[in-house]
RNA sequence: GAUCCCAUAGCUCAGCUGGAUAGAGCAACGGUUUUCUAAACCGUAGGCCUUUGGUUCGAAUCCAAAUGGGAUCACCA
């Protein structure tokens, strides 16, 4: 039932018997507003073949076309621009066959892949931050897409729990916490930890302020702090398993678990699957030998191993230090193919930042130079940082924007806008709280996905993030102004009871032909999404079908139409629409409220 | 120094697989509610698509360079 295949199907028979030749697969485009018609099929790079004017081909093709395909009902031709009509039997054709139903995917795959998405990956010293929230919503989101396409997907997570920060965090509370705990202080644990990891920090500071004044130089003080000294033996210590600092090391990650699975709960995202670096960061040395033998890998006078990625554009990047012990790219080496033996993935997605842009292409590289068949499938979904206005958010010097905080802050915006609008008021205080939460976290997920993954963003804390145009309370809004039509509906009258049972042959406004047009392109949109990774274009396309409706809404009457059919097709066609706002919305992690 | 990413309305962004007169939202100004939820709708205004050159019948879109902004180039993670 793709229009456009059999359109392209048709003109390459029309230049076939008109001209005598043969083209590849041709493309359409959405005819501009200007012109009478649906498709646009632009002629100009087939006038070597037909030898004619512009104006004529497209004339000739076009009235090939209406003689031998039903589906066209009309056309016109501007200058190379051949401006189809598709008839309204077909639109409603397609529409009956959704039936008031979320539109099926209709091109999953006969083979689904096994695609890995691993995102969130937060280190267990201080609480999740705004460049976190785009990182997990991105990350659930291309998750959630890659599902509808057709394909499995294993959604996993993997947490930073050891190295020098936590140390640092860990020795601080050791020295200034005064065996403070979550209970006792009410803090949510990962706030607890990264409010010592911010005094560690400070005392060292410090520390090598005064060193300086001692006469120390700045390198010599970085050398001689005590303090690092101290974390780094920590560290050390971890490593040959002491006893004291593991528990110590337990305790406290066990802390900033709870914290994180309330602020992931609240987010709305999961993972089928999560690793702890502590197990997998002596991995890969294995693999290094394997490259040493196969001569891929080679081996320093101090007894380091390195890779020349000189021959493609890149440096020497050392794997091994002289000591034997990993540095990160070896464990990163080792969990690919520990994933790889264990998942067999088809593809696997970093969600990670874009700074580590140069990091992946080495890691990629590497695997792929030492024969290892699905580093092709291997993909970085790199995403560009969250910028406040003064710059780069440091949370060592605690200028980050704190997702719990955040998200606290929208719920209440959406709590406040709610009251001030006068909306809602018959729900109960629990459909309340829930309703805050939908419009609040609606809209902070909807702003950090609607833009491209790739480009940077600002967010300015100062202004808030808008409720109108543009956002996700809009959208909510239109979905749930849906749901009232057909509560209505049933309400009103027992013939409405199942809207889905009505099949209508009616003539359709020009607005409501777009509509279904609209709905006819979901999938086109799904498909490109997932194949570009990017939510982006799914708020994009929801957004344009809201505001398509709301037009729609505004300018024609649904409950007040008084022809009864034409009125069950405006419900039915709206029930669609709702069924796709609310799908759309689902694919970026974003619910909609029935009420608002 | 090298490499990579980005540059479109005052602001935030679409548009990028070349096509017709470059689109939204916010902000500004004006209008719409006894009628299906006004978190809405309609209208006005706002543009040398950073610059220069190239490819093409045709360039915001592709190529090259310049300028500006960001990131990376650790035996850190």
């Amino acid at each position: 039932m793709n229009i456009e295949k059999k359109l392209s199907e048709k003109i390459i028979e029309a230049f076939q018997s008109l001209y005598g030749g043969t083209i590849d697969n041709v493309t359409f485009e959405k005819t501009s507003s200007d012109f009478k018609g649906d498709l646009t099929f632009v002629v100009f790079n087939y006038l070597k073949l037909s030898k004619k004017s512009p104006e004529v081909t497209a004339n000739e093709i076009g009235t090939y076309l209406i003689q031998n395909l039903t589906e066209v009902s009309d056309f016109n031709a501007v200058k190379g621009f051949l401006n189809i009509t598709i008839n309204d039997f077909f639109w409603l054709n397609y529409f009956n066959s959704i039936n008031g139903k979320a539109i099926p995917f209709d091109s999953a795959p006969p083979n689904p892949s096994t695609i890995m998405v691993e995102y969130s990956s937060p280190n267990t010293n201080k609480p999740l931050h705004l460049g976190h929230v785009r990182n997990n919503l991105l990350g659930y989101s291309v998750a959630e897409i890659l599902k509808a396409t057709g394909n499995h997907v294993i959604k996993t997570n993997i947490v930073n729990d050891r190295g020098i920060h936590i140390c640092k965090s860990m020795l601080a509370w050791q020295k200034w916490g005064n065996g403070e705990t979550p209970e006792s202080t009410g803090m949510k644990g990962d706030h607890l930890v990264g409010k010592y990891y911010v005094v560690f920090d400070k005392q060292y500071k410090s520390q090598i302020t005064e060193l300086k004044s001692e006469g120390l130089s700045e390198e010599q003080a970085i050398a001689n702090s005590p303090l690092m000294k101290e974390a780094q033996q920590m560290l050390l210590d971890w490593e040959n398993n002491n006893a004291d600092v593991r528990k110590l090391w337990t305790m406290m990650n066990g802390w900033v678990y709870k914290g994180f699975e309330s602020t992931y709960k609240m987010m709305g995202v999961d993972f089928d699957k999560i690793y702890y670096e502590s197990n997998t960061y002596l991995l890969g040395k294995n693999i290094i030998e394997e490259g040493l033998k196969k001569d891929i890998l080679k081996r320093r006078a101090d007894n380091s191993v390195y890779i020349d990625l000189t021959a493609d554009g890149l440096d020497e990047k050392t794997l091994l230090r002289g000591d034997g012990t990993s540095v990160y790219i070896t464990q990163d080496l080792g969990t690919a193919v520990q994933r790889a033996d264990e998942d067999h993935f088809n593809k696997l997605i970093y969600t990670v930042g874009n700074e580590q842009d140069y990091h992946f292409k080495v890691l990629f590289l590497i695997l792929k130079k030492l024969g290892y068949e699905w580093a092709d499938g291997l993909f970085h979904l790199s995403y560009g940082m969250v910028e406040l206005p003064e710059g780069k958010m440091k949370s060592r010097e605690g200028t980050v924007v704190d997702a719990d905080e955040l998200m606290q802050e929208m719920i209440n915006t959406a709590a406040a806008t709610t009251k001030e609008l006068g909306k809602a008021t018959d729900l109960t205080n629990d459909e309340l709280e829930k309703l805050y939460r939908t419009i609040g976290l609606g809209a902070l997920k909807y702003f950090m996905l609607k833009i491209d993954p790739k480009k940077k963003m600002l967010f300015n804390p100062a202004e808030s993030i808008d409720f109108n145009g543009n956002t996700a309370p809009f959208i909510q809004f239109n979905y749930v102004r849906i749901q009232a039509l057909l509560r209505k509906a049933k309400e009103g009258s027992s013939d409405f009871a199942d809207i889905d049972l009505v099949k209508q042959n009616v003539e359709l406004l020009p607005k409501e032909k777009e509509l279904i047009i609209k709905l006819y392109n979901f999938n086109t949109t799904l498909n490109q999404a997932a194949k570009e990774y990017s939510p982006a274009l799914i708020a994009n396309y929801v957004y344009d079908l809201a505001k398509e409706y709301s037009q729609y809404y505004h300018e024609i009457p649904i409950l007040k139409e008084e022809l009864k059919d034409l009125m069950l097709f405006r419900l039915q066609l709206s029930k669609t629409i709702g069924f796709t706002i609310k799908k759309s919305m689902n694919l970026l992690g974003i619910d909609v409220p029935e009420r608002m």
